[in-house]
DNA sequence: GCATGGGTATCGTAGATCGATACAACCGTT
DNA sequence: AACGGTTGTATCGATCTACGATACCCATGC
């Protein structure tokens, strides 16, 4: 049957890795410092001052001082309204807004993805491969979830995802594995799978059936199952998730049902 | 009625505008000069080779090569799958996630707009008041829509979308005439307002109704209407669109019927 | 074969950025 | 009301980063 094949060919890695790396020499450390900043609020999504900037950072309270000025200047940070430190800037939305422009994969996905959810009735996301975790570009919720649920630019670990593992999936064994062993295997609850054995079996199996599913592996309660979106080589490079509630659907239902969508959907997206 | 008040206090502008100017010996002209080949991408979504890079941020090529450099590394830029050229990286979303975590209306809103959503069966969105240029925080679409439709980050004329009046009805008239006056005044649609003495009719409209609603003023077809979220002393901060078409609705039962939903849950927002 | 336009690498110099330090304004506490 | 603790702001000479001209390699196209 057809959502038996179609995975078989796996991407073959080419020969060297494109490492990104670069001399030295070129490398602008000025120029990362500005981003080392913003990057602070990566880790404390609260008002920042100088002082915790500087720390962040790791660099000296006067350089902090010069990069927090220069990015308020350009809208990348802004003063806290509470009045003391600062937050991250509006200005960063406009280049997501570039990101998101300029990748036609996004904009391809957009009108499939807005379909599929109208179809299902359940939460429907687009995630794309960034190695050890895949990133959320597009999310469609239709219940009520949680804040970080509705985020696009939520990073999540491959190893435990369904799209990540239905990307794995796309990748030869090596490959596969060289990215679980990468991976911090810290479980997301109590249900995540971290033995490698068992991601792997998971990972066939989601290479057999050509879609992948995890039960209350990132959330509890929740369901998702997912297939991956490939270019040429069948290498992945993102894929279509469709969540929903345990409290709503036995595993075995939603995965009925739902697996077939995503496929499609996928399947649509891929070229 | 209720939706005739609540909009009577207006903004009292500080005694002196909190003018973002800095020593220019604090300005960092390296680190600003990355964000400005990030910025390129604003007028050209598409791969963009070094040439055009140091010709868009105004740089040599040489200064175009080392930021590029520096930003493939960080992760800012990715060269473009086409094979030549790059492209907005990956790691922009992280910065925008930030963003939208650290921003508690953020977090206040998206509750509320995915009620709101499922209460109206129309698109929803949060805006936010920039100046002259409104911002696409959170948008909840339901229908089919335009691509640019769907992307948070989008910009639109504060003077010719539903939530700019709404924001500027919360302002004095010496304020809100000025960032009128400060406007591109260009139409972007056959429909669009650009006097600003009609301009000012509508405004004064939704400062006494307690909502603003534009017609076919920034696409053909759509209807949208939008109350003002304010925090203290009736700044405005944001506001709540709920846009439908007119091919479905006649512009007085979509009015009728939506404006207060919007209403509500924009002072539900406010603080 | 040569021109064109891509990306990459090198190097000595100019000057932007460094960071210690001092200052100012605001807390809450004692 | 003086205090220690924050916060953000401002200054300045020395150092070392980043500048940009240039040369280079490799594709394409004709």
């Amino acid at each position: 049957m057809s959502t038996q094949q179609g995975f078989e060919r796996r991407y073959q890695a080419p020969e060297r890795e494109p490492i990104i790396e670069v001399d030295e020499r070129l490398f602008l450390k000025s120029a990362a410092r500005s981003f080392y900043v913003l990057e602070a609020f990566a880790r404390s999504p609260r008002p920042l001052s100088l002082a915790e900037v500087a720390k962040a950072a790791k660099i000296s309270k006067s350089a902090a001082q010069r990069v927090v000025q220069t990015l308020l200047v350009l809208g990348y940070l802004e003063r806290s309204p509470t009045g003391t430190g600062v937050v991250p800037g509006r200005r960063i939305l406009d280049r997501s807004f570039d990101y998101l422009r300029s990748n036609p994969l996004i904009e391809r996905a957009t009108p499939i993805l807005t379909e599929l959810r109208k179809t299902c009735g359940e939460r429907v996301d687009l995630s794309l491969f960034d190695d050890v975790t895949i990133l959320y570009a597009i999310r469609l919720q239709s219940k009520r979830e949680t804040f970080y649920a509705t985020l696009s630019g939520r990073r999540m670990p491959t190893f435990a995802t369904a799209g990540g593992r239905a990307m794995l999936a796309c990748l030869d064994d090596r490959h596969a594995d060289e990215i679980v062993r990468r991976s911090k295997l810290a479980p997301l609850t109590p249900k995540t799978l971290v033995d490698p054995a068992l991601i792997r079996q998971r990972v066939e199996e989601a290479r057999r059936d050509g879609y992948a599913y995890v039960l209350e592996e990132s959330l509890m309660g929740e369901i998702v199952v997912a297939a991956a979106v490939v270019k040429e080589r069948n290498m992945p490079v993102g894929a279509i998730h469709i969540a929903g509630s345990l409290a709503e659907w036995s595993a075995e239902d939603f995965r009925k049902r739902f697996a077939p969508l995503a496929i499609e959907a996928a399947r649509a997206l891929s070229g």
